[in-house]
DNA sequence: TTCGATGCAAATAGTTTGCATTCTA
DNA sequence: TAGAATGCAAACTATTTGCATCGAA
């Protein structure tokens, strides 16, 4: 299956980049970065710890927090803050931006292109520039939204 | 002066929607209130906790912590996720986005209506919508985006 | 065999909650 | 004077850190 592959690959990548570092790959180490490669969810720290424990008992919260924070500073693992709840990580592959439902807090991937227009406005007026990946976009999914408005027709 | 007096009007104004809620109007929550209104920055609980600390001490974290939840509630105070650190609050007044470096941490705001295109964007292709006042845009400054592409320059 | 990584336990930051008491309306 | 709001202390969640030990390269 394609999706086992890029799973491998994701996973690969990760640990290749690790040891050219100079770091060392450990079980707790490699444990980590198959539960993100596995998950094609966004997780967060407790999530990781949680499946853990049910994959590989043992590993102390403190080390997965070390590993993510190692992770991160290698560039091999996203975190995305949502506005709801702790942060939530992914391995970095094809960059995405995020729309978090503040009802329901279902988490939508989008392409970060849909977000170009609106960047080069930022930069042109502010000079600020945009980094689409980092911060969650917090609204309404369409369900919610939709039955928000059905919600306040019945009120009335 | 005309800060004086929109501090004033925003000030009155929370205190008389906490009243017309049902709620009383009591010390603790004149004293916040006060705080966010004399404030034209975006605080964060702590800084309301340490500023009350100076002008009238003996408030309990916990009541300012309340309060800030109830005025939440009542739609008179808005917090906004920054992605760096706790959220941050500020009475609602002519409702703007957030600009915020990833690396000074500045909090720039900008009309809402910059993101009007990119909101229908959204809407249109994935029928969310988005509030746009809650979630932070986290990028680089214009100062620190500069600083980091001479940084780079003088790298190579 | 070195030094990066780990497990454990304790510390910390930020926030919430239970409960008896106080004070506004 | 009813019940909303408070202060205090304890609980809680998420995360970090110190330190002795372990193990990958």
């Amino acid at each position: 299956m394609a999706t086992v592959r890029t799973t491998e690959i994701a996973k690969d990548h990760a640990l290749r980049v690790v040891r050219e570092s100079g770091g060392r790959v450990t079980l707790p180490t490699r444990a980590v970065v198959a539960v993100l490669a596995d998950s094609h969810d966004h997780l967060t720290a407790d999530d990781i710890i949680a499946e853990l424990d049910r994959r590989t008992p043992g590993i102390a919260p403190s080390t997965v927090y070390r590993v993510i924070q190692r992770l991160g500073e290698l560039d091999v693992l996203a975190h995305v803050h949502t506005g709801i709840g702790p942060p939530v990580y992914h391995l970095r592959a094809g960059s995405h931006a995020h729309l978090v439902c503040n009802r329901c807090h279902v988490i939508r991937d989008i392409p970060v292109g849909e977000l170009d227009a609106m960047a080069r406005t930022l930069q042109r007026r502010h000079g600020f520039v945009l980094d689409p990946h980092h911060s969650a976009l917090i609204g309404l999914c369409e369900r919610c939204a939709v039955a928000g408005v059905e919600h306040e027709a019945a009120e009335h």
